[in-house]
DNA sequence: CGATAGACTGCAAACGATTGCAAAAAGCTA
DNA sequence: TAGCTTTTTGCAATCGTTTGCAGTCTATCG
């Protein structure tokens, strides 16, 4: 059905085993017929047969990348570059969806070494150390995001104590004392890393701790709301809160519009990873920045680099951290300042020729 | 480095065809070898490779999915739907993006045929039709949400005609005569789709199709604000927007909030496709749902029939049609009614015990 | 008890490439 | 032109499976 380097060899009169060597360019073969081959070839319609030659080879220009879900902006931008990188070197990446389930995880594995990737960068649950370990011997792999502890797998991770140290230092900074934070599982490396830079904003600023502001666990969106409905519950709530967990701030935005709590007047708000819409969202939401696409394009140099290497790709770091940086929005409030006039930025000249006049498009000042 | 079908063979005392045979179960095989090769394979465990498999038999267990991006929400429960099933059946998902460019679709494309994918579900750009016929040849194809008209290729599509019409008609029930629609490139069936049941709708209503109310073409979310802005800056401006095009709706969503354009109080707005915020932005965004699960799950469906029926798993049937779904949330106003008070479901209670009342939260009635 | 069918098994040839080794061709020196 | 080195080529084995064909074994029957 299609044409293998057998046609292409016969069609050109040689061996296949020239022809071969003619189009993966050994360089063992005389210019002449290299250049005579590749014409054949290109005439032909010639294309590798990548199973073959992986058979051979061992190897199948495959390189996996296995994120926990595609609903994560900052899996979204990953998976993005990485696929842009691969593509660029001749690589067809696999993207595997684990959902965080160790099972699912463990599953995935098995079946992307069956298939002789030729590389993995994986966002580890955690719980398959053991397997991991066992795979890196025949697969180069970098983990992402978090670390795995039972493995020493080379590493690329966001700078998470920094981050969620830089993000409570502003809320600090704006006059906050009573800061609550709701963060990730305590058994992954940013959950702890995030808490960990939280609390050193606060003993830095000679702030006491205080658990009951502390919600730390798995979220999905409706735990991420159940704990703001707690947090604001408490006898003295927070001004602030930080949520360092990426999925449960869509139920932190939730509980604050249905209790009707402006942000960030009367409640300052703060998140962690960007999403493409904070930036629209009214207020804009003020992040701290993992800078994604930076930690994708580490995780793909390196994972490159062991390629490369053959086995002895080790350069002694096992961890490469990637800053994290604050960007700020409109959601967050100097808690003693005035409260401003409700909602869009204001508009140097407020009702220019070019705004809308019509019935429909009233000035929208509430 | 890994255990083979010879090691087993050896191991069992047979040879590698017995071998082979017992653990593919093609019922040539005593009940007795089976079982206890069956287990040797287990205890050495086993595990075939697919690449020399794939060499021989012609397939990879490798099934392609071609998304244009997934930043698009559709496209993310789309390839989280196709990768469950496919794992379930013990095929590996392939998930490529092709940024809805052409160059890098066909790209894309031969690469996949090389790798001698088992099947594939694209979404297509339209403009590779006659590479997608030849492919067509070789691997079972089905198209997803879009269709390509070089090609005669079982396509499962939304319903887009009807979602238009639903949620135009929506709009119009509701009082608006002046609906500004932002939609999709005209060369690609949903663009044209979208436009024929929104001028449906009005015509049903006895409404004059304005054209300057209209914008089609290919969006980012700057060309959906550009276009969005035209429309409020007309002498008569629209008093509803459909953002019929997933990619403007940021766009459009960004110069409502920079024009102080509140919604759905001066202007309505309703959308095509979900996004998992649009419940929890203020106010909550009513859309056109297009089914993206039930399409995923279609698309499976017919591409596994096609890849069991082996090449003539033509059944007559050229294009599925998954119904869209309007559903209302708060972004659209009737028209002449009050203006309400502004943002927030009222609470039954306004005040309850289970809300807070520190000075944090104050009541927020603007 | 010998013939014969049927059930199992093994041999060996694929699949489409890569690659070590040896033979052939070409280039060089004297 | 002979003798040598260096390049270029081809032969054949190999990667790990599957599978057609032929051979071996066991059972069944007359």
């Amino acid at each position: 059905m299609s044409v293998t380097l057998k046609d292409v060899a016969q069609a050109a009169r040689v061996s296949v085993s020239t022809a071969s060597r003619a189009l993966t360019g050994t360089g063992l073969t005389s210019e002449r017929t290299q250049q005579r081959l590749m014409h054949i070839a290109r005439e032909l319609g010639y294309r590798p047969n990548p199973i073959a030659r992986g058979l051979k080879t061992g190897q199948s220009r495959l390189v996996a990348l296995l994120v926990h879900n595609l609903t994560n902006a900052s899996f979204q931008v990953m998976a993005e570059v990485v696929q842009a990188r691969l593509k660029a070197l001749g690589y067809q990446m696999l993207l595997c969806i684990g959902g965080d389930d160790p099972q699912q995880e463990s599953d995935t594995l098995t079946t992307l070494v069956d298939h002789r990737i030729d590389g993995l960068i994986v966002v580890p649950t955690g719980k398959n150390g053991a397997q991991l370990k066992t795979l890196a011997k025949d697969v180069p792999i970098v983990c992402l995001v978090r670390r795995d502890d039972a493995t020493d797998l080379e590493t690329v991770l966001a700078d998470d104590p920094q981050g969620a140290y830089l993000g409570t230092r502003h809320l600090i900074e704006l006059g906050h004392k009573r800061i609550g934070l709701i963060v990730g599982r305590q058994d992954t490396t940013s959950g702890r890393e995030r808490l960990s830079g939280y609390v050193r904003a606060l003993r830095e600023a000679g702030i006491a701790k205080d658990d009951t502001l502390i919600h730390a666990g798995h979220f999905v969106p409706e735990t991420g709301a159940t704990c703001c409905r707690k947090l604001l519950d408490l006898p003295r709530p927070p001004s602030a809160i930080f949520v360092a967990n990426h999925e449960a701030t869509l139920g932190v935005l939730r509980v604050t519009a249905e209790l009707n709590i402006a942000i960030p007047d009367n409640l300052s708000l703060l998140c962690y990873e960007d999403m493409p819409w904070f930036e629209w969202h009214r207020p804009a939401i003020s992040i701290v920045d993992n800078g994604a696409r930076d930690l994708a394009n580490l995780a793909v140099d390196r994972l490159l680099h062991r390629m490369d290497a053959k086995g002895n790709g080790n350069d002694g770091v096992r961890e490469y951290r990637v800053g994290a940086r604050l960007i700020k929005r409109d959601s967050c409030r100097q808690i003693d300042a005035p409260i401003p006039a409700r909602y869009g930025k204001r508009k140097s000249s407020p009702s220019k020729s070019s705004a809308p006049k019509s019935s429909a498009v009233k000035s929208a000042k509430v």
